[in-house]
DNA sequence: TGTAAAAATGTAAACGTTTACATAATTAAC
DNA sequence: GTTAATTATGTAAACGTTTACATTTTTACA
């Protein structure tokens, strides 16, 4: 004899869950006191919030975060749009990473908009996450994006600038002491011996690039070693621009004994070009880059690296930002955090001790 | 004399955006026929939608996607979640790309959950992503994953599995061709003459990894190669494993000769080692691994690696999406994309005319 | 010109919550 | 044991859309 199907499975399909009012018939209470008890805010009667708990268990309820979210006014809807200029850039997932792990415990879920270092496009974001009716926007501003943002905090969201922040407009920043940063590495290039230092730099319209340059040029003059323009170069701070200007400088008639880069992908574009040529690390040129990797040991030589905390990063801009929901008013901030040089291989030890 | 203050700023504060309503007042039409001409479901009068989009041109009108979400069914709430194992994987970043790019060109947006091969935080993630109204999923799901994403999928969403599939479920799925990609990469160690050939795997729970590994001792088989279970050793998909493994590997009396890793967090930790060793590739260890990444050519020697396309993943994916939703019905597909063995500097050049 | 059919538009309910306000139940004060 | 104050709960509107259904306008045809 034949067995007869169960139709569970196409019975449930879009099947949507169980509601508030179904919680709140099944426990004989209305909607307002179920939702209630879900945020705890006036004082339910012990006996009633124990029924209503109980058979929110038994239902498995969970409240639907887009009723939520349209009801409710800016500040409640528990959605952070995150804007991402690179996400190949290993610099900006530890930034997500940080984010993601402290927005979460808080109940913020995050969507993320990696804008690919396209202006138009992270416009394009910025309308698609304010119809999602985030709470809040992180931001890690490009060029020509200062009206934009500032028109997102005169709208009366809580924004967040991360990596550099914009010129004319307050708001709260967390960033890293770039110009200390870069100080330090081409401090310990001069200390093992090098006075031929060049820097690629990255794009010459965002702050992080220009204060990076500043430390580059401050720890020169420290040491009375003159600025030759013709090797401090940059263009885009993306991979490509890290191979061609490389290039660039290794070609010149009398080429820097070692090279600064302001960032991990310029950094990673100049080591394929060093390979490429068959150049050895440090020994013909030297290498420092700005951001660590955590696979910077994988590379041979181990790569000399200001290492920047985008985790760090990522948790305080969190903390901001509920500072921020919680308190409109607060007055803003910059948070810059400390770098670290991470000496490894691909400096030389000439003359590290002196 | 004084002048006064615009207050616009303050007054434009939490103020929500223009509203479908205020459209339909300002164009003399009602809501449904405003709605009508931005979704053109049914023909609106020429006159009449012509005067109703410039009233949305004047206003600046967006549709609020929450409350569209609200309203519809699943299936037109355009917001797809999606789980990804490890976002500091680059392999996952080029699936992320893939899919950011062809989803916000189909007007979907998409919630990413890092669950950092985390089980627990991956079923969390489920419920976050249902609770915010997704039409569909896209993971690629950890070991002991089973039923939730069989549930997702009886419960009416729309599922894509990437990279790996599902045991005893039937879903769409898109991923490369394992087995051949690893028969490709020790095929190529032999052709240069390794005979003595080591494999670092992943997370054996996961098929993907036994299929490199059956790829793996399909080309020993075939030429003749004993498979020797002491060189063959796996434990997470990860950085550290990778470290520690190739040690273990580099430790025994009679080490391998070349290596094979299954992914590129399990490469890059086997450099660390080999780098710190001093060991020189590819003359004293060669090695060849699964996951080509953009910077291979930055490592030293340039990496001989298996190349898979991680955005074409991701753009299938949003295809198949987009089917599901539009018949529910159709038949599940499983797509192999192909590899492509990116031949470097990594595995010697003995015997390759051979 | 009148009528039926077709096309365009309007009305109002619904999606799942939160919350101002109203009401009911309890406690406190006499 | 009243009444007043307090506490607990209920009612219903609102958030911004979409859509089934109802109504109005237009078109087609006799």
């Amino acid at each position: 004899m034949l067995q007869s199907f169960t139709l569970n499975k196409s019975s449930m399909a879009n099947q949507k869950g169980v509601s508030l009012k179904e919680v709140a018939d099944k426990a004989g209470v209305s909607t307002a006191t179920v939702s209630r008890v879900i945020n705890s805010k006036t004082v339910v009667k012990g006996e009633t919030e124990l029924r209503v708990q109980k058979v929110i268990k038994q239902l498995g309820y969970r409240p639907n975060r887009v009723a939520q979210r349209l009801r409710t006014t800016r500040g409640a809807s528990k959605l952070i749009g995150l804007l991402i200029p690179d996400i190949q850039n290993p610099f900006y997932v530890d930034i997500i990473r940080g984010i993601e792990q402290y927005a979460y415990a808080r109940n913020f879920a995050i969507v993320i908009g990696n804008f690919s270092q396209n202006e138009e496009r992270q416009k394009f974001y910025i309308e698609i996450l304010k119809s999602e009716s985030v709470d809040a926007f992180i931001v890690a501003p490009f060029p020509g994006m200062n009206d934009y943002v500032k028109e997102l905090v005169e709208e009366g969201y809580a924004v967040v600038c991360i990596d550099r922040g914009l010129a004319n407009v307050d708001l709260d920043v967390v960033k890293v002491d770039n110009f200390q940063g870069a100080f330090n590495a081409v401090e310990h290039l001069i200390k093992v011996g090098h006075t031929r230092i060049a820097h690629i730099s990255g794009n010459a319209l965002i702050p992080t690039t220009m204060e990076r340059i500043s430390g580059y040029e401050a720890a020169l003059n420290k040491y009375g070693i003159p600025i030759d323009r013709e090797i401090v170069i940059g263009r885009n701070s993306d991979h490509q621009s890290g191979v061609e200007l490389s290039a660039r400088l290794l070609d010149i008639p009398n080429p820097p004994s070692a090279i600064f880069t302001s960032n991990n992908l310029l950094t990673l574009g100049a080591l394929e070009t060093i390979h490429t040529r068959g150049l050895k690390i440090p020994e013909q040129v030297a290498i420092v880059g700005f951001d660590d990797m955590y696979w910077s040991m994988s590379l041979n030589p181990p790569l000399t690296a200001v290492r920047q905390s985008g985790f760090e990063i990522g948790r305080i801009t969190i903390e901001l930002l509920h500072q921020r929901i919680a308190d409109p008013a607060r007055p803003y901030v910059s948070i810059v955090l400390k770098t670290e040089l991470i000496v490894r291989n691909s400096c030389g030890y000439k003359l590290k001790m002196a």
